[in-house]
DNA sequence: CTGATATGCAACTCAACGGTTGCATATCTA
DNA sequence: TAGATATGCAACCGTTGAGTTGCATATCAG
């Protein structure tokens, strides 16, 4: 682990398109039916969307460049299922700033506490 | 605090702008930097930035809006400082993806192990 | 084979985003 | 007061993003 106080700049770079492919309602709805409910074809993911099949399709293109998504042949359909490894990367990306937080918080604390210069 | 226990479609709408401030690589190193160092004026966080004082100053009211960031008038200065209530959230939101995907995982193998149909 | 279904591809529109420059305003400080 | 510093505001520009429509292709079911 990376003992560093400073969270790398490649982390950023990795980490911000991971956000930003959550950072769209449409895609995160899909995120969270694919979480809920499993593996799904593009066509059922379209149903009830208030988009059209294409729009979905890009979103989904959206999603597995960024490495939340997998999706396998079927037949003539396409199955995306959630890779939830990249969304444990997410999570402790934002553990990471909290843990920066919280150690800032301490500085303050302890700071204050020894009324230092 | 988390608001209502389902991942229902206005957790949706509060998280994906969430998501969407924190997709963008200068402004994620902006939330980085305050989180290591604390409160800071534009002017310092524009310093070593590789685009303008405007343009940080511009990422700021973003995460302004979406509510990772405070800020308040110090003299001549805005001093901006981090709002770990708002990481949390996301981070709760993670959690609650996560969460359904465990127990997606959990019928599936439910499901194999009965060889039910 | 034929028709229906599932997807892919391409072109196009429109709005939002990230960034810039120029200038105005407010607040220190010497 | 005068100059330097910190920020705000507005106009503008190029690119990307989300969405659409239209059509082509592949696969399945009868």
């Amino acid at each position: 682990m990376s003992r560093s106080s400073a969270v790398s700049r490649s982390a950023v770079r990795d980490a911000a398109p991971l956000f930003a492919a959550l950072g769209d309602e449409t895609r995160l709805q899909l995120v969270m039916r694919l979480a809920a409910e499993g593996p799904a074809s593009i066509t059922s993911l379209s149903v009830n969307a208030r988009v059209s099949r294409q729009a979905i399709s890009k979103h989904l293109d959206v999603l597995s460049d960024a490495g939340l998504v997998r999706s396998t042949r079927r037949g003539r359909e396409r199955v995306l299922d959630l890779a939830p490894d990249r969304l444990s990367d997410a999570h402790d990306y934002l553990n990471r700033i909290s843990r920066m937080w919280d150690q800032a918080i301490g500085r303050l604390k302890a700071f204050v506490e020894t009324d230092e210069k």
